[in-house]
DNA sequence: CCCGATTCCTGTAGGC
DNA sequence: TGCCTACAGGAATCGG
């Protein structure tokens, strides 16, 4: 599924084929997504010509001179460039097309995702305007999670998957980070030490840029037919490996539910 | 405020 | 082989 380093691989593939182009007409033909596309986002969008590409968190923000739209591509959400005339499939919710001709399309099975549109800065916008910081950036560090995992009896799992704290650390990334730092989901997020939370921070970082230099690889890009998962699983360290050996003392890969998530740890490896 | 449970949706995996 | 059910997951929102 699209975690954060997949939604950056998309914004920076998409970024020359739309920054500075016009968007001729759009087409809706499933408006029921995780919000409903409000019903004149056709018009607003036709002959609004695109600025910029960004992304906050897992949304990518689409800057225009006419306003600004905000996808989110959910679970099982992606954006791709199609030839004009392009065979429609299944579950390809919409479609903008450009003044180069190119067709920018929205396919997503689950409808988890969604498209927004604001008149305004997005950054102010209900869904972007409470969000913690990005994990990549300097103000997420060690201190700054000890500070905020102060007096929390919560797990230290869920408290980095929560969006107010940090942004796009997602179910994968939040299993593999903590088994970096050496850390167990399940510990009270506020009797963690300073510095056991400055090993979390730089781990969430590595393995977080480590993917986006892969191009966003995930667990749901196969290899071959055989249903198993591509290349960035070969570096998953406890992720869905329930039972088979630890990487690094042999022991058995254990799996339990946190925040109705399934964790995977290592129980000697992590404390 | 804090935090766990519920909810949306459909493809896939596992059981029989 | 095929049907049926459970489950997965991002994140808002509900409920205690």
């Amino acid at each position: 599924m699209p975690e954060l380093p997949e939604v950056e691989t998309t914004r920076r593939g998409l970024a020359p084929h739309l920054e500075g182009h016009t968007v001729c007409s759009a087409t809706v033909r499933q408006r029921r997504l995780r919000w409903p596309v409000e019903p004149d986002f056709e018009r607003r969008i036709a002959g609004a010509r695109i600025l910029k590409l960004e992304r906050r968190a897992k949304y990518l923000l689409v800057h225009t001179d006419r306003g600004c739209a905000i996808w989110h591509l959910g679970m099982s959400g992606s954006l791709r460039l199609v030839e004009p005339g392009a065979e429609v499939r299944k579950h390809d919710h919409v479609d903008w097309v450009l003044d180069s001709g190119l067709c920018l399309r929205f396919h997503d099975p689950r409808r988890f995702g969604a498209l927004l549109w604001t008149d305004s800065d997005p950054a102010a916008h209900d869904l972007l305007a409470h969000l913690g910081p990005e994990p990549l950036s300097e103000e997420f560090c060690g201190d700054y999670l000890f500070r905020v995992s102060r007096g929390r009896r919560q797990a230290v799992k869920t408290l980095i998957m929560d969006g107010r704290v940090v942004v796009g650390v997602g179910n994968i990334y939040a299993s593999e980070s903590l088994f970096l730092a050496g850390i167990r989901p399940d510990r009270a997020a506020g009797t963690i030490s300073r510095a056991r939370y400055g090993r979390l921070t730089d781990a969430i970082k590595q393995v977080l840029a480590r993917s986006i230099e892969q191009g966003g690889t995930t667990l749901r890009d196969f290899i071959g037919g055989d249903g198993k998962p591509g290349y960035f699983a070969q570096q998953l360290n406890v992720y869905g490996r329930t039972g088979e050996r630890c990487r690094q003392c042999g022991g058995p890969v254990r799996d339990m539910v946190l925040g109705q998530r399934s964790t995977f740890f290592c129980r000697r490896c992590q404390r």
